[in-house]
DNA sequence: ACAAAAGTGTTAACTTTACACCCATGT
DNA sequence: ACATGGGTGTAAAGTTAACACTTTTGT
């Protein structure tokens, strides 16, 4: 076959937590030219012997430091001027994993957590590509699909910080006493009886996710 | 960049029709060896001048003869043993068309329409990479994403039609009178006061969507 | 007449929506 | 004491679920 069907590929993790209400994005700071201090989505190239799976799995890894963790195929991206030089296509991927367990190390490079409505200055096409693979995400939130939900929430949540991530993702103002009895009354979550302190104001009831309930649940 | 970063892609469509209730996908069978009398999905090879999407979108429109409609990414598979050789990475798209819209031309291929369910003899992964696609586009009709609906029953169906192929996606039978209610009650389907004949039994209303109220409904 | 497929109504359970005041903590 | 944020009830409307018989056509 000839050299015209010769393609470079990278592969880019987009990785999300829902953190204090709000749909946050990883990225680590570019340290060289072009595009240098902008803000980049972690990734690399796929040599022709490598799965795409294991090298978004191993980006993941990397990245975050985690040895345990699902990623999910999103978007290509294969547009002719996405680098100057020669076209590269960009698979992403994205996972979900709690802000709490990924521990930042500044020692090469400094990485952070956004808010995917307040973006940084971004490198190439990098923030179109969140924008995309931010719109699929949150269509599986609304949806539940492959509970995700799960996935953003694995551990306790106060119910109003489950309820800020809904307004956030769905972008519209929800009612308190109704998105309570929502989840309560259909024994969507459990009650830990922990309560959360600290903070101004009275303190939260812990819940979990009732995984039995949840699971394939249309919520 | 060496030539370890080289990768070949093809393109392939899955391209699905609501039909009789069923949910079809259409196939071309191979002409040659290996895997000749075979099916296969429509597919191309990337040049890397290409984008994918213009890619798919001149594969739907050489095999549908179709000028016009709409194409959706699907799931990339980069598995090393795809093909014997080398890794040859396949991209998807999926397509949703009406069957009736798309004449067969017999003249140096076969093709058809297939049952979902009831898949011939596929040449390479094809079958995997049609199950994937399926499970993805069959969670898309569930929840109504990008409003799938209506491109799946862009003209006039009888709501038993309907019935059926929602009893296909779901994997479940469903009641009747529930259904109708659901539709015709909540207005997502207008009377176009035609009735179909020539089929034994009662005559069928005709009915289309109400695309005003279908459009974001998660049905 | 019969077979095949489509049409139709009612009730109970459940879910959603709309709406406002009180409670527990930190300062 | 007051500011902050969390917790809670009720009634009406809408949706879903469970249930079987009748109607229209083709043969």
């Amino acid at each position: 076959m000839s050299e015209n069907y010769n393609n470079i590929i990278e592969t880019l993790d987009v990785i999300y937590a829902a953190s204090g209400g709000k749909l946050k994005v990883f990225l680590t700071r570019k340290k060289d030219d072009p595009y240098k201090g902008y803000w980049i989505l972690p990734s690399d190239f796929l040599k022709n012997d490598e799965t795409l799976d294991d090298k978004a799995m191993e980006i993941y890894q990397k990245t975050t430091s985690l040895s345990n963790g699902k990623i999910s195929q999103s978007k290509i991206f294969s547009d002719l001027n996405r680098y100057p030089d020669r076209r590269i296509i960009a698979q992403s991927y994205f996972a979900i994993t709690d802000e709490r367990l990924v521990t930042i190390k500044n020692e090469n490079e400094e990485s952070a957590w956004f808010d995917t409505d307040e973006l940084p200055k971004l490198a190439y096409d990098h923030e179109a590509i969140i924008l995309a693979v931010t719109k699929e995400v949150k269509t599986k939130i609304i949806n539940n699909t492959d509970d995700i939900l799960l996935d953003f929430f694995p551990n306790d949540f106060t119910l109003p910080e489950l309820q800020k991530f809904y307004e956030t993702v769905m972008g519209k103002k929800m009612d308190r006493r109704n998105f309570y009895k929502k989840f309560v009354s259909q024994d969507l979550v459990l009650d830990t009886g922990v309560k959360t302190a600290g903070s101004s104001g009275r303190p939260g009831v812990l819940y979990r996710f009732n995984v039995e309930k949840m699971r394939g649940k249309r919520v």
